[in-house]
Parts: structure tokens; C-alpha cells; sequence
DNA sequence: TATTGTTATACTCTATAACTATA
DNA sequence: TATAGTTATAGAGTATAACAATA
């Protein structure tokens, strides 16, 4: 629109030590994550992330959860018995494949994502209390943009050391 | 400004999912954090807050730094215990108070944290390469604000547990 | 006695490799 | 032989508690 290219905004560098600020902000707040937890279930962000998945889905396999969360299926096993002893999800044998494994939440896990994320947005929510509507409408919208974007990171990635 | 009031943007959900995508693409990221080390020093984001953080400052002592990255003092030992062994910082003794040591970030660690920085930039930048040039500043913008904010969320945090 | 830092130990989250059971 | 999952082991990054050296 504007005939005059204006000098371009280094996003990058907002982004990235906003990034690492958020980072290392999410490794001391899981420390704290007791503070999210009167009733007991402590999530860390794996946990979380777990979960919310589980919600949603429905009984799921080990290796598709694995799959889906990138990580390894030993690491799924460990993960997923950490949540079976805190009651927060189930496994069952799946009767159509013995070898595998149907991973489900139990309700308290339902109830307890549910309030994790609850709590998370009432805390963001306050911290963006004093910003108007506007401000507030465009960072929802781009944040949301840029998570998408930030499913082909991996990819960007691979490109840069290419051509490097 | 408008008359009538606009249903609010639950900001807080965006930020919530967008925060807990990003910390698992960085828990992924971190693995394949050899992408970034062409020259054999891969850094973490623990490693890299801490370097950029001595590259920054000069030489500075365990204690402080604990402080700063607000970690145990244990933990501080071990960090940089590795990184002293991976030749990115140097430990010497305060001459000024014997118990104490001043860590310093050394030529190779100014390097690699100047490399890092460099492909996380032009990797976001990549990202974002498709945005008009309005919504990028917006984007840079809103995310130094929230960054601003997010030092409080732990006083947000307590309020909020305080107050259930 | 208080402060600076290290060591010993433990827990979480991750990985690789070797293994078992089933297909 | 290939696939699903577990176990054993290891390493990073964190914490607490006990300790040593110095102030």
C-alpha cells in the first residue's frame, strides 16, 4: 500500500528472545506447578499435553499417542504410567490386537485438565487485563497464526541447514 | 469507543494453547538441537539464556547468577560445570573473596550463542516471511509486550490462588 | 555465625538398545 | 519377519540437604 517499502521489523528477534523468555519462564513455573494443583493432580506440560489429547480422543494406542506426540514409545510408557498411578488415565488391552495398549482418561483426568486450563487462561487472561480490546483481538488472532506457522518449524529448519 | 460493548476475545485461551504448543516444539526442538551446531556446540535453552546472559554482563559469580536465572545454586554448579567442559564459559576464583567464584563466557561461547541466535531469528523470520508487514509489527509488538507481563505472572499466579 | 559454592542424592522427562509377546 | 510395547540404562536439568571453605 504504502509506496516507500518501510524498513522491515525484525520479528525474528521479538520472537526469539520472546520465545526463550516463555521457555525459561515454563521450566521455573513447573516448579511451582503445585500452586495449580489443590486437588492433588500435579500436571507438568507434558502431562497436560497428554491429556488434553486423551480428552478429546478416546481410547487410543500407545504407539499412535507416541507418534502423535513425537516422542518416543518408551518415553510414552514411562509418561503414561506416571498418569495411570496418578489415576488420571487408564489402559486396557486392546481385544482386536493383543500386543496392543488403549489409553484412555478416567474422569479425574477429564476434571483435571479441565481445571489446569482454566487456571492458565485466568492467568493470561489477568495479564493482558489492561490491554484494550484491540490490542487483545490482534495478539489472540496473530498468536493463534503463528502456532499454526509454527507446525512447519521443523521444516524451516531442515531448509536453513540445507542451504547452509 | 464503540457505544456497545464488544464481546470480549478470550485471549487467554489463545495464549494458553499457543504457550503449551510452543513449549512442547521446544521440548522436540531440543532434541534435534544438533541442527543448530554445525561447529559442535549445542546449546540448550537452559545454555543458552545462561550464555547470552554472560556474553552480556562479564564476569559475574555462581550466586548471582542463581539468582538471576532463578535457580538453586546446586543447579547453577552443574550447568556450568557442562558448559565450562563443552569450552564455552571459564570459572575463575574471586581474588576479592576466596569462596567465591566469577564465570565468564569465552570466545567460543560468544560464538555460539551468536550462531544460535541468528538461525532461531531467521527461522521465525521464515515463519512469519508470509505476514504483510502491518501484522509482523503488530506481532513484534504485542509479543515484547507480553514478554513484559509475563515477569508478573507469578504474582498473577499467587493472586489467583489466594483468591480460590 | 553467615555466606559461597560443591557434593550426594533424587525425581522428571527424554532417548537408545535389548527384549518379550503377538501378528 | 515385523509390529506393539516394556525394561534397562543413560543423560539433562532441576531440587534439597549436608558439607567445606572462607568471611
Amino acid at each position: 500500500m504504502d509506496p516507500a517499502t518501510p524498513e522491515p521489523v525484525n520479528v525474528g528477534e521479538s520472537i526469539e528472545s520472546t520465545l526463550a523468555l516463555i521457555q525459561r519462564w515454563s521450566t521455573r513455573a513447573e516448579n511451582r506447578r503445585s500452586l495449580h494443583d489443590a486437588e492433588g493432580a500435579a500436571l507438568s506440560s507434558t502431562d497436560s499435553w497428554l491429556l488434553e489429547r486423551l480428552v478429546a480422543s478416546k481410547p487410543i494406542r500407545m504407539s499412535r499417542l507416541a507418534e502423535w506426540l513425537e516422542v518416543d514409545k518408551s518415553t510414552m510408557t514411562t509418561e503414561v504410567k506416571r498418569l495411570e498411578s496418578a489415576g488420571l488415565v487408564t489402559r486396557t488391552p486392546d481385544p482386536a490386537d493383543r500386543r496392543a495398549v488403549l489409553v484412555s482418561a478416567t474422569e479425574a483426568g477429564a476434571v483435571a485438565i479441565d481445571r489446569h486450563r482454566r487456571i492458565a487462561q485466568d492467568v493470561y487472561n489477568t495479564l493482558v487485563g489492561k490491554w484494550n480490546e484491540e490490542d487483545r483481538a490482534d495478539f489472540a488472532r496473530l498468536l493463534t497464526r503463528f502456532s499454526d506457522e509454527l507446525s512447519w518449524v521443523t521444516d524451516a529448519v531442515w531448509r536453513h541447514n540445507e542451504s547452509v
